[in-house]
DNA sequence: CGACTAGTTGAGGCCAGTCAATGTTGGTGG
DNA sequence: CCACCAACATTGACTGGCCTCAACTAGTCG
């Protein structure tokens, strides 16, 4: 649990936030900010123009590298700032009052993290990277600040939040009416989707987490999952080596997952899992 | 689907959300603003001068009313406003591609509704009266205004969402990781909270939802629902009597639910369902 | 009164969980 | 470099909780 104060020079005069086993780095040398970061029109929907872009970015001057399985937040822990994904991935898990704990998603670059802490002013779940992960911070007080004078700002945090709940929502209805084979389906074919909307492969990737890890998002078991696996091999859907994954049949695997891939109709959307 | 265009002489210039089948009526005449309506430390957190809930109030200004089984809004209609429920309960159900639906809360007075709209800018799922309901239009864009000015307001917004996205996660552990007992235990818990909030009785209340809406919402068939009641009866949990509810043995269904009633050390904390 | 909806209860089947044995992979230190 | 170990993954046999199908009851409304 060694803390690191080491805070950059920079101007951010937030309140450090409870980071742990992380180191803290300036990346104002390397003009890392918004407006050239690869990232920009994911974590922040497109609509600004590049001086206000200029003002948020000197807000997100700070970063984290985490290293794989390494915490940024835990439940508990009091609430000062969203955490943007720059690089690498991480999970967030929720803790019943009984011990239980559950994957509630995986989050890859470009998506903005730590939302549900703003309600009570402390995280409600932790953040564990899942690989070496490299994060930006966005202190939250001065982003109301500042979203007071930018309406667009203020407009993309809330649709931002507002996207966290219908995810939110359509995990609910994968947990509460799907078979098993259909979860695992949605699930890849999610993967898939997000991949490619970063320019990645959307049919060969390498999965980021365990078989328990998956399962406990889909609210499976680890042999379940370890078997569907297995079948949709068998069947022609994908092919499985360990965790890369590489997908044969991807209109097998949208169908099973519910979503028909005639949603081309319906302007694929940011949707994280 | 008469569509009243009945609009209040009141100085709300918002656009007419897509209603049906409702009757809209001002309450202006009726001095029914925020700051004397009894929602006010529920709708939004408390914490704002009397001056500032003159503003808000006169946002809000316009009221739906709502017969039982009546559409406040529907999937892919356009997002203007969110409610807030005054009297009555509603059902928020959300839709796969495949037509399965699910209810995804149950939403009683003093809550915020519609709040998924904000993302894309329709709403992502439906909002139903379960009985004769009267809602609190909220237009979003004037309340965005309303939020620049306001920061405690802003605040209050984010909160709001915030603990949306809290809900839902808990949502989700009880549909990935509890056994159909300790989900309807779990219902039965919240709603009990939730009722002994509002000053109602925490022990005895009748149900606005038949067994298939519940199992809906807890990812269960309605028989077994219907059974799991007549276990809780027979083992002395509660008493039932169709919809009508009395919890005879509320520690033993909080041990069920997960949540041991020990949680008096955690401030109770506002959390629908 | 008949039609309909909501709810209860029973019998049987199946999907996913549990338990257990074995195989595979990746990191570490000699 | 390889042996070793621990974590991860696969597969099989069996179990059980919930679903499905079905019959029946109770209350409601025209």
């Amino acid at each position: 649990m060694t803390r690191s104060n080491a805070l950059p020079a920079a101007a951010v005069s937030s309140h450090q936030p409870g980071l742990e086993n992380n180191t803290v780095i300036s990346l104002r040398d390397l003009k890392a900010q918004c407006n050239i970061c690869g990232m920009r029109g994911l974590c922040l929907p497109v609509g600004l123009s590049s001086s206000d872009l200029q003002k948020i970015s000197s807000l997100a001057d700070t970063h984290v590298k985490l290293k794989k399985g390494e915490t940024l937040y835990r439940t508990g822990t009091p609430f000062t700032a969203l955490y943007a994904v720059r690089l690498g991935s991480l999970k967030t898990t929720v803790l019943a009052e009984d011990g239980r704990e559950q994957v509630a998603g995986y989050h890859m670059l470009g998506e903005l993290i730590g939302l549900d802490g703003i309600g009570s002013g402390t995280h409600g779940c932790h953040a564990i990277a899942l690989e070496d992960t490299e994060i930006c911070v966005v202190p939250f007080e001065q982003l109301e600040t500042l979203a007071r004078e930018l309406p667009t700002l203020q407009h993309n945090l809330h649709q931002v939040l507002a996207n966290e709940i219908i995810r939110d929502h359509s995990v609910m209805l994968l947990l509460g009416s799907m078979r098993a084979e259909e979860r695992l389906a949605a699930f890849l074919v999610n993967l898939s989707d997000r991949y490619c909307r970063r320019g990645y492969s959307s049919t060969e990737f390498v999965l980021r987490m365990t078989r328990e890890e998956i399962g406990s998002y889909l609210g499976l078991k680890l042999e379940t999952v370890s078997r569907l696996f297995s079948r949709f091999q068998e069947e022609g859907l994908i092919q499985v080596q360990g965790r890369a994954i590489k997908i044969i049949n991807a209109e097998a695997l949208r169908n099973l997952s519910g979503q028909n891939n005639n949603a081309a109709t319906v302007p694929p959307k940011e949707e994280s899992a």
